[in-house]
DNA sequence: CCGTAGGTACGACACGCGTCGTACCTACGG
DNA sequence: CCGTAGGTACGACGCGTGTCGTACCTACGG
């Protein structure tokens, strides 16, 4: 299972890059939202309304592909992100729970 | 419960700042070290022997200790650091064990 | 065919952070 | 009393990175 485009396989994926990743709030936010959504849910990098330039978000969702959380596929004109859920939780059970803690109420 | 010189209540503890201190190698190794050990268990911060000068070690420990991952106590000569693990476990669960994977045949 | 919208690539900039050296402070031991 | 060892405080430096603007590319819709 190589590396298609990015998309670094479940174990080639790092501990520390997972959490740089995750150190940045809209990076976090971007996880939370698609957690919160149905499993395999996709969305457009555009759909999160993140308040930074388009060139950021680029930016922001290759730190979290490179990271192996999420996946992103080219659907005619967009290009979709949908969360590894099941990859992210099989590597690093529990990780996401503390993350849709975040914001609900906990926080 | 205030904040007693740089320690964070646990309701004070954020996510953030949390991930953010365990997104640097060195640090992980000092939590992962100490979750090895004994709970409760007391380390100086030399004891780690970090590859690293003492300045630089000093804010190392204050990131872990501002984050609310250890606590650090003065014992005569040296200040002791123990890490908080009953009150990380219960505001961030499962995040001791992800870090604990790490190192152990699973990276 | 042309415009527009979603994303990417590249370069630039500013701030943060990991690192260090040095000076200083506080025990502890001759 | 003086030396030494463990830590801290402060300032400095270099690189990483979050941010942006601009140019460009690729569908899709008149």
């Amino acid at each position: 299972m190589p590396d298609d485009e990015g998309h670094p396989a479940l174990a080639e994926m790092e501990l520390g890059a997972v959490l740089s990743a995750l150190a940045d709030p809209l990076r976090r936010r971007v996880v939370r939202e698609l957690a919160a959504g149905p499993d395999g849910g996709e969305r457009t990098c555009s759909s999160f309304a993140l308040p930074v330039g388009k060139a950021t978000v680029t930016h922001h969702f290759r730190t979290l592909r490179e990271a192996g959380l999420i996946r992103q596929v080219d659907r005619g004109n967009s290009r979709m992100a949908t969360l590894r859920r099941a990859d992210v939780e099989r590597r690093f059970p529990g990780l996401l729970a503390l993350l849709t803690a975040e914001g609900a109420g906990d926080a």
